[in-house]
DNA sequence: GCCCGTCAACTGGTATGATCAGTTGACCTT
DNA sequence: AAGGTCAACTGATCATACCAGTTGACGGGC
């Protein structure tokens, strides 16, 4: 098929360029950026779009900015957010960072039954009944690529369920970094997309209430995924 | 004594009146903003401003940017990450919503014990050492204030120490979160500042590579921690 | 009627150059 | 050596063009 056409604007080229400086180390921390003007000139761009770029540096805290001083690099490792998380995971070269992955799959592992404990304990009818519904999507799905958006879509259900918005927002930055991945998963996964038993175990714990049954179902089935992805990571990283 | 004078941008003043709206449902998802010519009309400044804010709605996951089109509010509960939590904490009129602070409370109660674990199994010699240092210095220290710092570096050497850099951006953002309200903390949880003897433990733990017992003994202090901060939520929720 | 191209009027994106405002350091005075 | 002055940086703001993509109304063709 044919894939949209990406369009950057200036000023996105030039945040990617210095970001990707920056998680590279070539910018460490401490150092100073070169003053707009001259970056400007570097880049042959104008001023606005630099300063643009600049912005988006400050709010995802790589740089400090001071008026009538030079902007500053800061150590990214200690400021930066969980949405640096993308771009630490494939540097600019296109190579998946092993640990990164590792780190990755270890939140997610942990993240992911206390996720359905709290869905157990905290959830509504409304939002009951939306994990119902993805439940009954899963059980008339068998394609394993559009069963693995419903997947997903169960366990967004879960999330709103726990009515936790710090797992909300640490999943949506989760979600946006292993998107670009999101093949890779179908076939690894496909198993345990496929495991209906599990899903209606754990849906039925949580209506029930009953929040050890859903953390301890959750715990075994992410367990075992985890441990896939594990695998696959230790291969990847033996096999440059 | 004196406080530092606070010097927002103009740009940054656009930015948070803008995302105010947004997070408060004035601005609701799928709404597109005022173009930004109109904005400059409507906020009295110059058009670079309100780019530069745009670009870090963006940034933030809150607005699509269209070139040629209209730009779009996001539903920040689907879009933004983390780093939006210390504007859900606290909304523009300074209140402090109960949701969110629990919300933050439990994630911090699931993710500490687990880097007590992961710093157990894959701490290095040198960050062994840091977290003995840190040690050390909260042997030394017996004033509430300072010990609160100390317990902070702490817990980061931890997080260094067990080489998870998810752990890390999201023990980022949850301090940015709570740094405003850091002198509420400090006499609540004064009695876990000074457990020098769990702190003794945990460290031992580490060093021995006993990933099981740091665990355990971090999650025995952390749900009591939590117990009581959970318990002044409520309180706080009870009396407007 | 319906389809499709045209075009004007939006939208955001880029460029230029001027000016305001805070920071720094060399230099001069005391 | 201490302190004040000032020129030369830095980023912040402004105004005004113009480029480029999107949208929808309009009108000619079938």
């Amino acid at each position: 098929m044919f894939e949209s056409v990406r369009k950057q604007s200036l000023s996105e080229v030039v945040f990617d360029q210095l970001r990707d400086r920056i998680v590279g180390q070539q910018l460490k921390a401490g150092d100073e950026l070169p003053s707009e003007r001259v970056l400007c000139e570097l880049l042959q761009v104008n001023r606005g779009a630099v300063r643009e770029a600049i912005k988006r540096l400050q709010q995802a805290g790589l740089v400090k900015v001071r008026h009538g001083g030079a902007t500053q690099v800061l150590d990214y490792r200690r400021e930066a957010g969980l949405e640096l998380l993308p771009h630490l995971l494939v540097d600019e070269h296109g190579t998946l960072q092993a640990d990164t992955a590792r780190s990755i799959v270890r939140m997610r592992q942990i993240l992911t039954p206390n996720i359905a404990r709290e869905a157990a304990n905290h959830h509504s009818p409304e939002t009951l009944a939306q994990i119902q519904h993805c439940l009954a999507g899963l059980r008339r799905e068998h394609d394993t690529k559009r069963l693995q958006y419903l997947v997903f879509d169960f366990w967004e259900a879960l999330v709103d369920a726990s009515g936790n918005i710090v797992y909300r927002l640490s999943l949506n930055t989760l979600r946006k970094t292993y998107e670009p991945l999101w093949e890779l998963f179908t076939q690894l996964l496909s198993d345990d997309f496929h495991d209906l038993p599990f899903f209606e175990e754990l849906t039925a714990a949580i209506a029930a209430g009953d929040a050890d049954t859903a953390f301890n179902l959750t715990q075994t089935h992410i367990d075992h995924s985890s441990e896939l992805i594990f695998h696959v990571i230790d291969q990847y990283e033996a096999t440059p």
